[in-house]
DNA sequence: TGCTATAGAACGAATGTTCGTTCTAGTCAT
DNA sequence: ATGACTAGAACGAACATTCGTTCTATAGCA
């Protein structure tokens, strides 16, 4: 019994990579309680016997997935907050990188986002306390402290910057909205912002 | 086999009471594929046969609450729209309405706003196309045609309108506020308005 | 008032199925 | 030939659901 533990050099395994996108497929489309161990053998064409020794349980599927997601999230929240000085561009880049993430990998972005990870996942903290979330509110407290944004309680000031872009997000997973997400940046991103700025700058 | 529909006077039944009651708390506190039956009737009461005599399956169960819930979230937004004529107004009272029943009947609002009730409901269209839904965006294409607030994608404008106090109503149902909602309502109000208000009026 | 009939509600042991997991056997690279 | 990996049959627990029955209440009739 070998461990599932997230470590990189098992994450890069071709065999625990196809396992975990058919369980990122399927848990995103169909949820994870309707999702049976042998439909995730059929669609990754990995056998029982396989899964159970690279992730020990189905719960440790979807751990690593998260952990996989997460991690790959927060490297490139990471990497904005980075490159970007103010908190202003800090917050449209990672408003622009949700848009484009959610085109680009929507079932991902639908695992992270839209997903209730404590029922299947009890020990896990709730994904708004996550590193990204976390990343989320630091750029809007540094916005504060550098007058950029107008005072007030940083949690309300972060729902009311993030809670328009990502509400949009899961509408457009959900498949009501018609066009890309990125068609919509420029409007979604005015009218977050106006909400927030400092208008006495 | 007599039928599960959603009658008005079996809707009243005492023993219907008591099971929605006891799935609502069992649903949103550990998830509907969580719940086994008979944690419904250990906590409600109601024998297995009845509950099956009642709901036909334990979808229906589900079924029976989910149109309970939305039936009563929508007479709430309904009166609102009735009573107050500027899209202001209506907007501000259907915020102040979800802050307050999030701390009223905080599982009923966690059971509507944050389950994925397509995992259970498949037939069910998704709670962003329902009437409680619609009328939001009624709302905001009212405020633009009436010039409350700028011209754009009535999408957006609605989620910028009301995506900030949505995403407050989730944090604090996970727990994550430390203090009942109605105490934000100002603040979260104030910054929601700036996002659509018409600057130019 | 009594007796019978009927209907719906309530009950819970029994059923058949599904699912996660284990186990034993086999493969392959080193 | 040893250890890491793969394979899938077999297992047992848990689940939603069924079904035969009992209980309760109302109605019809004398």
């Amino acid at each position: 019994m070998s461990h599932p533990v997230p470590d990189l050099t098992q994450a890069a395994s071709p065999t625990r990579r196809r396992v975990l996108d058919a369980a990122l497929a399927l848990f995103s489309e169909q949820g994870y309680f309707n999702t049976a161990i042998p439909h995730i053998v059929k669609r990754s064409g990995v056998s029982i016997g396989s899964i159970y020794h690279h992730f020990g349980d189905k719960q440790g599927i979807a751990r690593a997935l998260y952990a996989d997601l997460l991690e790959g999230m927060d490297g490139a929240l990471a990497a904005i907050c980075h490159q970007i000085p103010d908190a202003r561009g800090q917050a449209l880049a990672v408003v622009e990188y949700l848009f484009e993430q959610a085109e680009r990998a929507p079932l991902a972005t639908a695992f992270m986002l839209s997903t209730r990870h404590r029922e299947f996942l009890p020990d896990e903290p709730p994904i708004c306390s996550s590193q990204p979330f976390n990343r989320m509110r630091d750029i809007v407290s540094r916005g504060i402290a550098r007058g950029e944004m107008h005072d007030g309680d940083p949690a309300v000031l972060a729902a009311a910057l993030f809670g328009g872009p990502l509400r949009l997000v899961q509408l457009r997973l959900d498949h009501i909205l018609p066009r890309p997400l990125p068609t919509y940046l420029v409007e979604a991103w005015e009218a977050a912002w106006l909400a927030v700025c400092n208008t006495r700058g």
